[in-house]
Order: C-alpha cells, then sequence, then structure tokens
DNA sequence: CTTAACACGTGACGC
DNA sequence: TGCGTCACGTGTTAA
C-alpha cells in the first residue's frame, strides 16, 4: 500500500530520456483540454455558484436531469390539457367591419392588436335560431369526448340533427354540433352552456 | 522544475509526519468524489461511445446545448399551439358560468337580449395553429356560397382538408373549413379574415 | 492553523 | 513500440 521510492528500482518500466518530456508535455495538453471543458461546461450550466470541478459536476447533473424533467413535461403537456381553468373564453372582440344595418365601412379594421392571444379550453359557444340550436366547442383531443359531449346534449332533451368533428392542429378538436329542442320545452342557450361545461368539468 | 528529493529539504513548506498522511487521503477523497461524479455524468447523457473525461465532458456539453434547444423550441411550439383567433364580427359574450376565474358580474347578463338580438352576416373567423388554419362562416343561404368561399380559400394558397355546411334556421348557413397552409407561406390570421370578407363583400 | 481545491510530474495500463 | 488515458502523491495557494 505505502509507496516506497523505487529510486532505481524499475521493476516496470524505464523512460526513454528523450520521450519523458514528450510524456510529461502531453499530460499537460490532456490536462489543458479538460479544463477548457470544466470551463465550458460551466458556463452554459445557470446558476452556478461554487466553480469547483465538483461543484461543476454535481450541479452539471442536476441540470440536465432538471432539463430532461422539463423536456418531459413539456412533452406531456403538449399532448395533454392544462385545464384546471376551464373557462367559456370570452371571445376577442375586433372592431366590426359592418356592425350596424349600415355595411358601408369597410376598412374600419385596421387595428388587430392581439393576434396571438391565450386561449383555456375547452371552449363551449352555444346559439339558438327558433328551435334549432348550434354547439361548437373546441376542446383537447381525447378519446371518447364526442361521444360524452353528444349524450350530454341528448340528455338536455335536444334531439341531435348533425353533427361533425375536424381535427385541428394535432392536439385539439373542433366539434359542431346542430340540435333541435323537442316540443316546448326551451332552454337560454347560457344555461345549455353552462350544463355544457359543468359535463365538461366532469369528463377532464 | 525537475522534482528534488525533499527528505529534509524543505525550501517551502514542511509537512508533519502525522498529517501527511491525511493530505493525501484528503486528496484521495476528493479523486473518488470527482470519479464518482464523471460516472453519473456519463450515466445520464446518452448514447456516449468514448467513456474518458473529456469526451464524457465534451458530449455532455453538447448534450445540455441540446436539451437547452429543445426546450426553447418546446416552449415555443406550446406558445404557437395557443391559437391566434380572429373574429371580425362582434360577437354576444356568454358571462363565464358562476366561476372563480371569471368573477364578473356574474348572472347580470341574463337579459333577454341576447337570443333575440339581430345579428349582422357574414359573420367570419379564423383561427390557425402550426399550418392548420380553420375558418368559419355564418352567412345568409345563397346557392353557390359554398363553393365561393371554397375557391376563394384555395385563392389563397391554403389546401382545403375539410369542409362542412349545416343549414341552420332556414336561412343562414354555419360553413366550418380546415385548411393548411403550403410550404413557407404563411399568413396572419387577421389578414385572412380581411380577405375573406372582401370576397364576401363582392359575393352578394 | 486547518481545510479544501488545484496543477503538476510520474508510473502504470491498454491499444 | 509508441500514444493516450488514468490515478496517485505532492507542493502550493487561498479562504
Amino acid at each position: 500500500m505505502i509507496k516506497t521510492r523505487p529510486f532505481s528500482s524499475m521493476a516496470t518500466t524505464t523512460r526513454s530520456p528523450s520521450h519523458a518530456q514528450d510524456h510529461i508535455l502531453a499530460e499537460r495538453k490532456r490536462r489543458e483540454k479538460l479544463s477548457q471543458r470544466f470551463i465550458a461546461l460551466s458556463s452554459i450550466v445557470p446558476g452556478l455558484k461554487k466553480m469547483d470541478k465538483a461543484s461543476v459536476l454535481g450541479d452539471a447533473i442536476k441540470y440536465v436531469k432538471h432539463l430532461q424533467e422539463k423536456i418531459k413535461q413539456l412533452e406531456e403537456q403538449t399532448k395533454k390539457r392544462t385545464v384546471e381553468s376551464v373557462v367559456l373564453v370570452k371571445r376577442y372582440h375586433l372592431p366590426a367591419a359592418d356592425d350596424d344595418d349600415d355595411h358601408s365601412n369597410s376598412s374600419s379594421n385596421d387595428d388587430a392588436d392581439d393576434d396571438t392571444r391565450r386561449r383555456s379550453l375547452p371552449e363551449i359557444e352555444a346559439r339558438a335560431s327558433e328551435r334549432d340550436v348550434m354547439i361548437r366547442i373546441h376542446c383537447e383531443k381525447q378519446p371518447g369526448v364526442l361521444a360524452k359531449v353528444l349524450s350530454e346534449v341528448e340528455s338536455l332533451r335536444l334531439s341531435i340533427v348533425n353533427s361533425s368533428v375536424l381535427p385541428f392542429g394535432n392536439s385539439t378538436l373542433d366539434i359542431t354540433i346542430v340540435a333541435q329542442m323537442d316540443g316546448e320545452f326551451s332552454m337560454k342557450v347560457i344555461e345549455l352552456v353552462k350544463n355544457l361545461r359543468l359535463a365538461f368539468l366532469k369528463f377532464m
């Protein structure tokens, strides 16, 4: 265990006198390269307090794990929903082109201040005309959501006339349903939307 | 430069014989820690071919940069995934159903003017996610309007993926179109809506 | 004075 | 044989 002094007790390897300097030079170069890498690594790892090698390595390890976890979350997030706040989003108002019956003002709506607005899903919209009801739902793509929505609609004493579901992007669906209220039963649109929204809260 | 054997030739610092072993022991511990960190780092960096320290550091650096870039892309993607949307005409605001997030005046909007409100047509709405574009048009029922709309959409360098037209009530249509922008061409949603609206002004 | 970290030269091992 | 890499012991320096 204890190192003895092999002054000339070279049982193993002898060093050529000329190449001896090559060795220490090569070793210097190696250390230099390692040092550079350490510096480079520490420069891309944010928030390092200690700059010694062990800490750099340790923090780099933590950082890599953190990044990997974050990527996992982000990739899942793009697949899934970010719900929690299921809202009936208010729609952004664009200055109407022909708002009133007078449809002569044509170029009054050049001010598109906010195109990239954040939208929370699902977005539920309904409108009624006589007995016809149109329901439009923009929601996260989930298996069985159409059936659930349709059954929910039918449970509200609405007979479905037509329905379509369009995939939009790779994570959302746009469902359009036209239904009819039967008999004397009529429902205020706001109530319909509230019920649908409540159903969505149960779904997801 | 050349290492001499300072058995007692202490030009600089003398080492207490007892603490001399402490020194080499501490150094061993330090090296051990570094080795562990290296192993740990190499274990979380995928696809390492060379296992020497310089390569581990170098690949770890590349990997961290790669992860950072990927996160940037994913975060931008999630931002882009929030659909940008433009509605042309004024739309009726549905009060958020009794909930926390929208704490506006809760049920003050129940007045009767919502359902029986006169709506100005056509109503054009578009939203985009990545290359997908969704167009919804609520307009008066007119023969040939679907064909005109579709040809107009195609003339805007959009390839139609799906389209549906639903009769709603007895005098209006609800047209939903999903299209894709081809190639590098991209169009701001507001421009798309403006063009469609302009086309409608010519149609009707 | 202790503690910790570093760079250095050096022997050893593998290709 | 050389070339590259490693771990070791050691001297040195800064907190």
